[in-house]
DNA sequence: TTAGGAAATCGTAACGTTACGATTGCAGCG
DNA sequence: CGCTGCAATCGTAACGTTACGATTTCCTAA
């Protein structure tokens, strides 16, 4: 209930003064602040949102557009510490952070139009992003700050955080190959959008560069679920020529395909190699023989929403992108040479 | 950039016409509701949040504020799901849904206060209620609609959605007493917080039902991430009269205690007993014989919304709850009798 | 023809905040 | 003693919306 005209009128000072003490204005008497900040903090004051962001046009909220999913299953183990992320950085530097979720249905421009106009966040995370995403002109026209996660191929600068999926995913094949697999399989999230596609460009790198042939029906794309990947990977196995090698989209691709292989009496490792994607390190903790890559999301969303401040604090300022490219598990060897493994920024 | 000013002058208008017409006033002629909304439609026209929220109080927001873990490792996955269900509710009526993530050094108290404050939420969702929940009497007095997820011990009537953790507990402890287990390990994820309390409860009722002894060192509290549920339940297999049979806290805890099995040879459903409650259904997809209970969190987090909306429809009316059953998998039978499986809403 | 009244529209104020220019009080100086 | 200049404080307006009462318009009936 408090405000600024009741701490004005405790002290019989001009709403002018108060506002200006509490943010250490140089034009007011320093006994003045000491006074106005005790009442404050004695009336538990805390500014009212709207009444600021109605004048500055500042609202302290950042919102984030997830796509959820709507099945009963989860497909994405990694949001959670992403959201985690994103809301503890936020509330570090004073922001909140709203999450706005679209669903498959929606048509992503529109929903942002919508967004876009309600101007209830000073900065936006988008997130799945596609080949020539009309969302970051739309964004860039607007001029509001956003950062993106995730990168694509648009003719213009915008800040992003990335994950190198290319080189983790060649890096994944390189490895598989070193154990000797030639028919390697490979689960990809989302067809369209670009993480899957950098990740089938890294596959298809490692597989030229050992001249080994490419076989469309080993390239899954799709919502991988558990259920979902099972069945592929059943599916996959069950044919004439099976892979001998599988690189995982995530920790739930990954436990479909190992259910699908225990139904068939088949161990990894020795039937058949796995490499997976995990941010949850839940596979470590599977009594399984598997290499996995895991990135912290928790950083990953730190590091968006430290971006996207430092875009609202200097809109103009250079586009500052970042690389997560996170780790395989230490204790493994890649097939022909080495990769690196510690988790390298690149500013 | 549209404001109700811009289209009153585009309509020789006045403001108040236009704001009456875009909300079927029934003052204003319907052929001018008609022009009015022809021209907030075509300039995108969205009301500005906070112009909004200044004038009636009413922010169209909704905070949920969750606890965030703080470790590397996840330790809940169930909230995934439960944001998920939250977020799309919200949305469906015309809501957002703001996250606030308290950590464990925040005093919940104070962090509320300064929540309430800022005054930028419509209505709260709480959780991690612990005994005597100083928090409700905070709700309760400065009249905010809340809706909490867990009960607790307040003498005060407040609505709730809640999962009848007690009942579950007992169901999966005489689970396990069917398959012939004496000796019962628990695992408690924080020792204070009234989920756990409850499920405590269960298992002493099915215990003294039985006729068995409760040996403390098998009830495990804390925090139960894969590394520290390994380390718990190693330490139990490792003494002198071990378990045969662990309920355990969710799939994380399974996933830590089925690791700690693998390490020392032993099988579940064999050696030891397990029934977990697993609301991401993961274990299904595990090469193990497991009893599984399972909510629908995605449906929790609709509830929970849906009843914080009645609340802002209705502040005065009946408090209601609710409270989530969920299901063990079909197919396995509990000991000494039947329990239900049907997952029921109560009121 | 005009008073009465209903229908339609308008003007003003207010929510809580901040920006900006105006005003006050006072010490120092010629 | 009056003026200048600075430090401290104040008053007003505005952000976009809505509530409420005032005002205009126009139709109907005496």
């Amino acid at each position: 209930m408090a405000n600024l005209k009741q701490i004005a009128a405790e002290l019989s000072l001009s709403v002018t003064t108060v506002s200006r003490a509490l943010k250490d204005g140089p034009e007011v008497h320093p006994s003045t602040v000491a006074r106005v900040k005790e009442v404050a903090n004695r009336v538990g004051y805390v500014p009212d949102h709207h009444g600021r962001a109605l004048k500055t046009g500042r609202t302290m909220t950042l919102t984030a557009v997830l796509p959820m999913e709507t099945s009963d299953y989860l497909s994405d183990l990694a949001k959670l510490p992403l959201i985690e992320g994103m809301t503890l950085a936020a509330r570090q530097t004073g922001y909140s952070l709203s999450i706005y979720s679209t669903t498959p249905d929606d048509d992503p421009v529109e929903s942002m139009r919508r967004l876009l106009q309600a101007r209830s966040a000073d900065g936006l995370i988008i997130t799945r992003m596609v080949s020539g995403d009309p969302r970051i002109k739309l964004l860039l026209d607007q001029g509001i700050p956003f950062v993106t996660f995730g990168r694509t191929d648009v003719d213009a600068a915008y800040p992003y955080v990335d994950i190198d999926n290319e080189q983790i995913a060649y890096d994944a094949t390189r490895r598989l190959m070193g154990k000797g697999c030639r028919r390697i399989a490979l689960q990809l999230l989302v067809a369209k959008d670009q993480a899957s596609a950098a990740r089938l460009k890294g596959y298809q790198r490692a597989m030229a560069e050992a001249g080994l042939p490419i076989d469309q029906s080993l390239i899954g794309h799709g919502t991988f679920t558990m259920e979902s990947s099972a069945a592929w990977f059943d599916r996959l196995l069950a044919s004439s020529d099976p892979p001998t090698g599988l690189a995982c989209a995530n920790e739930l691709g990954l436990l479909g395909a190992l259910h699908a292989l225990g139904r068939r009496g088949l161990e990894p490792g020795r039937d058949v190699h796995i490499v997976t994607r995990d941010n949850t390190r839940l596979s470590r903790f599977l009594p399984a023989n598997i290499g996995v890559h895991s990135i912290d999301m928790a950083a990953v969303g730190h590091k968006l929403i430290e971006l996207l401040e430092d875009r609202i604090a200097n809109p103009l300022g250079s586009v500052a992108t970042v690389l997560f490219e996170g780790e395989f598990d230490p204790g493994e060897q890649v097939g022909p040479e080495e990769v690196g493994v510690s988790q390298i920024l690149k500013k």
